[in-house]
DNA sequence: ACATTTTGTCAATTATATTTTACTTTTTGT
DNA sequence: ACAAAAAGTAAAATATAATTGACAAAATGT
């Protein structure tokens, strides 16, 4: 898995940092790293809380074309 | 968590069969199964394959407006 | 009606996502 | 340069996704 610079762009924009992101949509700091540094496998339940609190949609963060 | 029917009929559309769908993406019958029912959190990566095999994007599976 | 396929469901086990605690490194602002 | 905040990272524990095997219920075709 590669990094996910689409969410931390979008994290950006909200001028969000990772503990506030997390604490947002309940989850930990470590977590959002992880998912952020694209050695992760979240479930979907959480990249849709992700999705909401940073106005993206699924496609917009969580679509990769090669796995 | 509802019902995904939209997945169910994304299959259909396909002529697949749940165990098919999943030899497919690689997950187990059962796995299938219990995510058209609606009972389930999967991870993002098996989301991805599913949309892969039945040629739909994230938001058209596996958004959900409420949690 | 009958046989066959598909779906639904359950209990037990395994794999892994997520948490917790803690520490180091990098970044940001003054 | 210094202090403070943010990000990166790691090990151990917990929660839960996913598998395996097996059987019942429902759907489909002849």
């Amino acid at each position: 898995m590669a990094k996910n610079l689409k969410l931390k762009a979008a994290r950006a924009e909200k001028d969000m940092t990772q503990a506030q992101l997390a604490q947002a949509v309940g989850a930990t700091r470590q977590t959002i790293n992880a998912i952020e540094k694209g050695e992760y496998n979240p479930t979907i339940r959480l990249c849709r809380a992700i999705c909401r609190v940073l106005g993206k949609t699924l496609d917009e963060l969580f679509w990769e074309d090669e796995e």
